[in-house]
This record gives C-alpha cells, sequence and structure tokens, in this order.
DNA sequence: TCTCTAACAGAATAATACTCTGTTTAGTGT
DNA sequence: ACACTAAACAGAGTATTATTCTGTTAGAGA
C-alpha cells in the first residue's frame, strides 16, 4: 500500500481531480446525511462544482453512488489478496478472512459506512446485475484459493453456503455496530478473538 | 400468535382501514423497487389513496418509513419473549435468540427484506433517537433476562460487548444473503447449525 | 339530530433531479 | 508555436417528485 488515497488510486491523472472531489464530497454529504437526504445540490455546493460537472461525470445519483460503491468493491479486493496469499492452513485462511475485513474497515471506517449504507440502494438501482456477477465471480476466487490451501486433518461439516456467513457475520455486525456508535472498542482490538470464534463456529 | 396480520395487530380498528393498506403497499413499493426510487404517487396509485390520507396519517415519506420500522421492531421484539421466556441454561438462552430470530424472518421475509433496506435511512432521518434509545432498552431488557438464567458452570470469555455479534452476526448475515437471493437453502433448514456455531463461537 | 374531530380528496406549490446548449481546457499531431 | 479534437465544465431551463393547503366527508359521542 502507498500513500495514495483510495481515490486517487481508482481515478488517477490530473483531468480526474474535479471527478475525484465529487465523489469525496459525495462521499461525506452520504454519510453525514444519509443517501436519500443528500440532494445534488449540496454535493455541488461543497465541491464547488456545477451540475453539469456532476452529470457528465456519473450520469445521476446512482452513478455517482454506483462509482462509490464499486471503488470500495475494488479497493477492498485488492487488500484481501495480500492477506490470503499467505495463508497456507485452512485455519489460517478463514483468521486471513476475518483480520483483513477488520483492518480495511478501521482503516477506511468512511468508505466502510457507506458501503452498509449504499448495499441496499446498489442491490435494487441499475447496477445490481453488476454487483451479483461480482459477487459470483469473487466466491469463485474464494474457492480457488481455497483448494490450494492444505485441508488435511480438518473436518467442516456445515455446508458451504453456511461458510461465509460463519466466517464474517460475527465481524461484520460487529464492524457495523461500532461504525454507527453503538459500541466504542475498535474492532482492531477484537481481531484475533473474532477470527478465533470464525474457527470455532466451524468447528461441526 | 393468532391469525391477524402484524398491520392489524399493530393498527386495530375499520378506521385504520387505509391507513393499514397504505402501509402494506409502501413495504411492497419499497421491497419491489427500493426505498429511494418509491415515490409517493406509487404508494398512492397502488393503494388508490390521496396524497392528503398519506400526508395525513404519516407526515411525510419518513413517516412511512419510520412507522413500518417501528412496527417491524415491536413485533420481533414480542415474538422473541415468547422464545427467551422458556430458556433456563445460558446455551438455552443463546439458542433461543437465534431461532426466534430465523423463525421470524421466514415467517415474514417482506417485513425482514424491508428491516435491512431501512436500517441505515433511520439511523440517519428525525427518528434516529428513538431508535437509539430502543436498542438501549432491547439490550437492557436482554440483559436483565439473562441475569435470570443459570450461568453455573459455563465461561464466556469474550467481552460483553463483543456477544451479541458472536450471538446473531452469522445468522443476520446468512438470512440477508437469502432474502437478496444469493442463497437458496432457507434458514430454517441451518437453524440448529447456526445456534451450535454460536454456541461454540462463545467457549473460550 | 347536532357537533366535533379525524379521515380523506386533490389542486396548488416547493424542492429536487435531470437535460440541453454552449464555452473552456487539456491533450495531440504538425 | 499552432490548429484541432474530445473531454471537461458551466448554468439556465425543464421535468419529476415531495409537500402543503384548502376544503369536503364520514363516523363517534352528546
Amino acid at each position: 500500500m502507498n500513500e495514495l488515497s483510495i481515490l486517487e488510486r481508482r481515478f488517477p491523472g490530473r483531468r480526474a481531480g474535479l471527478k475525484r472531489e465529487i465523489l469525496e464530497q459525495a462521499l461525506a454529504c452520504f454519510n453525514e446525511t444519509g443517501i436519500e437526504a443528500t440532494t445534488i445540490d449540496s454535493i455541488r455546493a461543497r465541491c464547488e462544482a456545477s451540475v453539469g460537472a456532476i452529470y457528465h461525470h456519473f450520469g445521476n445519483k446512482e452513478g455517482i453512488l454506483g462509482a462509490l460503491f464499486f471503488t470500495v468493491l475494488d479497493d477492498q479486493h485488492e487488500f484481501f489478496e495480500h492477506y490470503l496469499d499467505k495463508a497456507r492452513s485452512l485455519e489460517a485462511f478463514v483468521s486471513a478472512l476475518v483480520i483483513s475485513y477488520v483492518d480495511w474497515v478501521v482503516q477506511n471506517p468512511e468508505w466502510a459506512r457507506f458501503q452498509f449504507q449504499a448495499r441496499a440502494s446498489v442491490a435494487k438501482g441499475p447496477h445490481r446485475h453488476a454487483l451479483a456477477e461480482r459477487n459470483a465471480r469473487q466466491l469463485k476466487g474464494l474457492k480457488e484459493k481455497l483448494g490450494a490451501v492444505d485441508t488435511s486433518g480438518v473436518k467442516i461439516s456445515a455446508p458451504f453456503e453456511l461458510l461465509p456467513s460463519l466466517i464474517i457475520g460475527a465481524s461484520e455486525n460487529y464492524c457495523r455496530a461500532w461504525l454507527s456508535g453503538r459500541v466504542q472498542t475498535s474492532p482492531s482490538d477484537f481481531r484475533e478473538q473474532l477470527a478465533a470464534a470464525a474457527w470455532r463456529s466451524l468447528q461441526g
């Protein structure tokens, strides 16, 4: 990881400067007042752009949402890879999933907050197919990585469909609670406990 | 549980007929096209009401959302009580939490779908304080019930803040996946497995 | 029957999303 | 350096949607 922000990595170049600025301010608006309540004009005002510029780059409000959401997915995916590629055993693999997720959320709280908010909208909106395809691809990628891992000596009785939920369900839930302020302690403080709990939950 | 629908129980009486109808059609609209994309007029058209009636009962779109959301919370709470009051041991208590949650979702998929969608909006919108207060009250209620349970002979090492996530995180995640169509198998089929997994995840 | 309040209707208005036409600006080739 | 082109940008104008406002109707109680 270098020092560039997520946006600078995904939308590089000098000409995309305003585009990045729009996305950044849109993200802030969405997180501060909610997706439905933020108006195009409130975004426009914050980045001192024109509506023309916004619609030129993103087409409509859904377009802004989609650009932000898929930026999140891209960055998460890249981040997770680093952790997963080091895992040799099944337990290490599960642990890497949990810990990489927690680390990403703690390092990018604003983006994570947005992701939780926007998921439902994107899952309905015009990008739903793109999202479904991405999810499928990501699951397939996980399966492949899992195939390259040493699974001798361990027995998982839970059906495959249930595995993702058992592995990241608790962590996701806690991260959401933390981002919304319902709990105070950083998920980082519970990284290992969450990973261990996920592993125990798999033992049938 | 009787045969009355959730709405008939929460908004009883003949005079509230249109009010119930508005809520029912609003729920359908929100689930079919998403909260942001459903217009007041699309709701109005489906229940053959007037905008006047809608605004008389709910004030604004947030009002409809809030009425539906707190109806969900009320119904869930009542439903959970029945399960929890029977639990005598800690393990039974954890199991009751998981199983009551799964059962409720499977019995009320449309309401559950809505709850997932609306949570973020309500958590920002004008009812956020009412929601926060409710969450706090519910947590307090859980603690009290927990106090009445036999905890001798079991050792939970996880910090209290983490418990809710460890207990229902996986189930919630799987239910969400099921409601969105990402997985096919009904959560009901995994009730016991989810409860057992939650219990194992607590053992430190 | 009368009264009073909540329920309801729908035209009018306000707020917001989006379009369209033109202007500027950054690359690109000569 | 200069012209050319496509993308970036501006903002007035239009369309859509949320909300208000002024009434009318219907039902419960005196």
